[in-house]
DNA sequence: CAAGAAAAAACGGACATCCGTCTTTTTTCT
DNA sequence: AGAAAAAAGACGGATGTCCGTTTTTTCTTG
């Protein structure tokens, strides 16, 4: 599988995210007409990581986000109660997009070896495709309110935790060494993680999504296949 | 080397780090006598850093700093300009140590698999002695102004430029495969940063800085070394 | 050593500005 | 025309910074 044929498999539009979002927050959202809020979710989204990709989330005045989005303060607040609350619906949002992508990926794989190179490509080509989005949530993770916060974690444990099971299969079946699961695990997610949180780097010295995930499942395999 | 050991070897004394800012920023501190000015930074960083690993540096004021510190409002202004200086004044010293022990510990190796192996420990070693600071210049780095986030970026490469020089002298002595340079000094550099992004996480598992760097040093042997 | 003067440092009120949010008015659409 | 949506404006509160004043420290002089 290469980014290109990630991106055609799977259909990641704007309308579709913002749908889902306007289902779980329907209450809150004031504006009746289903095209109406869809529309406006998408500007305000868009805005609001195309300014938080300069500044963050608590520098950008809701008046930044009136100008970049085109609507007015007023009018804003028709689409959330307040400030905190956008940030938890566009938070919550990216972690239930990656969770479900990454997971419908993975089952396609027959044995640990295959699913990990398919958990290691659905990560970062899913992270290539929703780079704002991503970044968002790993940088303003932490000025979520306390509750939220916990959210984020059990999340990052979660992806984490979808790598751990792929390790222990493997060792079970004896494809891979017996390390600490737990560390590689980790380490795996650490040098995922990079991939969208230094994107200028690796443009700079023109890594495509390709060569970084070919890569990364290199180092993976040298650590922990049997040899 | 251990940790233990480590800190030992390095000295890291909080006067000698405020020292050296005074040194630096005699001019825009107003305060003449070096013992009240060393005294009261040490105050002052502390303080910043305590907040900042409960919130960003955008949100905590000078007032959360005043009653963190002791120190007045007044007062605080008489070791730095304005805020963003005090940010500027952290981060940019932070930089410094890294580097400079960085380099140190590294120049005691004597061929690129020891040096290897000193690079990984010293970098994970002084990351967790100095931890509230490398984690605020990481996370704060996006919040300088535009030249000092240049020289930010500069000293993340600087950084990873000593591990791709390794790994090239490892190549050419036929230590090492001929893998992708610059790719595994990234991911490498991305592993080391887990540590201190994620401590939380490690703390949990009851993860040891020994272990951690154990661990790292293992990935990257399995990568590199030739079988 | 003591005591008063001078210098240094710390304090904290004041001010302009900006921000999030709420309310009222205007515009748009059916 | 009337309902829905957007815009505009107002308001209270918080923030960074300045600066006149007070307190503390250091120096000087007997």
């Amino acid at each position: 599988m290469t980014y290109n044929e990630f991106k055609k498999l799977v259909n990641l539009s704007k309308e579709e995210i913002s749908g889902q979002i306007l289902e779980r927050n329907r209450d809150s959202i004031k504006v009746k007409k289903e095209k109406k809020v869809i529309d406006n979710l998408i500007r305000i989204i868009d805005a609001t990581l195309a300014i938080c990709s300069k500044k963050s989330f608590q520098a950008m005045s809701i008046r930044d986000l009136s100008a970049e989005s085109g609507l007015s303060r007023g009018a804003l607040y028709s689409y959330f109660t307040n400030k905190e609350e956008l940030l938890i619906l566009i938070q919550s949002q990216g972690r239930e997009i990656a969770y479900r992508v990454l997971t419908e990926q993975i089952a396609k794989g027959n044995d640990p070896v295959e699913k990990l190179r398919l958990a290691i490509k659905s990560h970062i080509y899913l992270s290539e495709a929703m780079r704002t989005w991503f970044y968002f949530t790993y940088i303003e993770a932490r000025n979520l309110p306390k509750d939220e916060q916990k959210r984020a974690i059990e999340s990052e444990l979660l992806t984490e935790k979808i790598f751990i099971d792929i390790i222990n299969e493997g060792i079970k079946e004896e494809a891979f060494r017996d390390v600490n699961v737990a560390l590689a695990a980790a380490v795996i997610k650490a040098m995922l993680q990079d991939w969208y949180l230094k994107r200028w780097k690796y443009r700079n010295r023109k890594v495509s999504v390709d060569n970084y995930a070919d890569f990364v499942i290199y180092v993976a395999e040298s650590t922990l296949l049997i040899k």
